[in-house]
DNA sequence: GAGTAACCGAGACGGTACGTCCTGTCTTGGA
DNA sequence: TCCAAGACAGGACGTACCGTCTCGGTTACTC
């Protein structure tokens, strides 16, 4: 994570990386954005880039993460479990389509490579799971929530099965799974 | 896959490719598994384990495979509930333990390789999915289960927040968290 | 060198092997023809096939020579002076034609391999020794021959410069340039 | 061929290599000199060897044309026939020595290996030409050279033999066969 | 005409070298 | 002072060919 405020020069560096990035994550996924290729692409040289982030893997989690924010409104149906369920298919269908692979690369990735792993928390899971929260918390404020349950434990039995078949491919991921799977988990999460 | 029953001298380069590689795991997890390695300590040459399998992840899925599957036995406590939720639990103590970075980095592996997928597929999925789905059975069996729910959706939604937890890190998988998470989920899939 | 007369599959095995090495010469040179190559053109096994020649390089020498022998018929014009000038200029087209690499490339390979060189003895330079020193005798006996030249001498200082040529390629191999060196040559050798 | 005056790391690292390389040379022929075993005793990385050469055969060609150029110094006797005839000798002496073999796999791997005849050409074969050439020019100027003979011409009579004999080995190079060949060579080009 | 021995195809195997790729560190020279 | 440019060591990759070996089926002699 940079330094706040030091030369503008760093600034427009860091910029040129994960602008850089971004095309060659689009081009060719996490494989193409190898760390001399961004250098290339970007004109910042390898030591610089060393300079900013610990491997690739946390400059590809960074310029994706940017991205993907915007992708994934929360919607707001006026019940919890409206909600709730809406987010489980949009995420679902975010997972289905063309950046689903990157992200599960990177995701994969992370595992691999512990210095990316604070990256990727920060740019995908802890901004998404702060989302969500935010969901699960107007449920409990309503009082549609079962006692006892936390947040975390909410989010992790509506989109842990997700991720589980993002990543090994064992079921589809459409809109009837994604309802289903979000069926079965807000039964047991509200009253 | 290899055939069945060629040359006995398949055999016994196969095993020791598979001791070999289940050694360098235990010592130094996936990332000394490489085909140098695996080829120099088992004294089988790169180009015949090539011939067997596609990549590293592959083979190291399927050494790895092959103790695990032991590990972890099928529960019978008499009623679907308590096995199901034992279950989760035992699956939750092994991801926790020091095996679990080992899978965790199979598994990701598999996403980058898609080459491996079918051998992690073969070796860690399918069979647990089997297992798990027995237990499923003898619930529906009992009239356990609410109408209209897979065996593959309960699957995911029970094991999947534990691979979710298991690869981001972002909350412990301890016997009281696996017992919230199997309970919340279980509430929903279960009458 | 093979058996006498054993089983006549023998002699299929090596018919096949050398026709099919043929082949493989005639398409992409010494290089294509492996042993591997060899072995799956020709249907005889690689066991067999080393049984029979002790490398690569043998076999395409005993394939390639057998069709070079009969490429540069010895010339009769009437003189010695005549006889090897000619002979000259259709060695040196025989190297500037499309043989001529093959033929280069398996002289290069015979350095290399010491265990091939009896075969490029027996199939290339014997031969074509023994025919030159024929015409060398005819004008020996013709008093034509500047005394004390001994047929090896001449052979040598008529036909080394165009295997200098052939191997490095500083200088072309055209009729001109092969008179031009025979003439020089013959001024030393003949009276 | 690198460039001159980069970084001066660069020609600490060629430098490494030919160093190397001249030993590997020495201990077991060019077929000790893998680039495996260069990078190992030279502690340049098989990258960057592959950066300034493109192929194994021209390293060695670059590593041993540098102690060759010195070892046949021209000689200077005062007549044009005995400074060709000693050259013919020395020639032949280094051809029968132990450098010789090396040499005569050099050429032999050139052939094979087009990439490297450029190099084979450079340190070996165009230094020792000019060389000669300048003798053959000291012969013309005294006007003891037949007419409309080429420096060429003359050169490949008198050194051909040599090469032919270095290869095939079908004729010593003794100091006798050395003055036959060049006697009978130079009859034709010399009045 | 059956038995038996040699032989052969097929191809797996260990070994060795190849040439490529990417990482992360380091150095140089210019802005 | 800081950075682009990029050279560099290290190390893994996947491939190619070699020469040896083992297997099982066929062939061609022997009795």
């Amino acid at each position: 994570m940079p330094d706040k405020a030091t030369h503008p020069r760093s600034l427009r560096a860091q910029d040129s990386v994960l602008c850089a990035t971004k095309e060659l994550l689009a081009e060719g996924g996490p494989a193409a954005a190898t760390v001399d290729a961004i250098s290339a692409r970007s004109g910042v040289s390898k030591a610089t880039i060393y300079k900013h982030w610990p491997s690739r893997t946390a400059i590809a989690a960074e310029a994706f993460g940017r991205e993907m924010a915007a992708a994934i409104p929360l919607p707001d149906t006026g019940s919890a479990r409206g909600d709730l369920a809406e987010q489980v298919r949009r995420v679902s269908r975010f997972y289905a389509g063309p950046h689903g692979r990157v992200f599960a690369q990177l995701l994969a990735a992370s595992v691999t490579d512990p210095q990316a792993a604070p990256y990727i928390r920060e740019y995908f899971l802890d901004a998404r799971r702060a989302a969500v929260s935010e969901l699960w918390q107007r449920a409990v404020d309503r009082g549609e929530v079962k006692p006892g349950i936390s947040a975390a434990t909410a989010i992790d039995v509506l989109f842990g099965p997700l991720i589980f078949r993002l990543l090994t491919g064992h079921a589809p991921l459409t809109a009837e799974e994604a309802d289903q799977l979000s069926a079965a988990a807000l039964d047991g999460l509200l009253r």
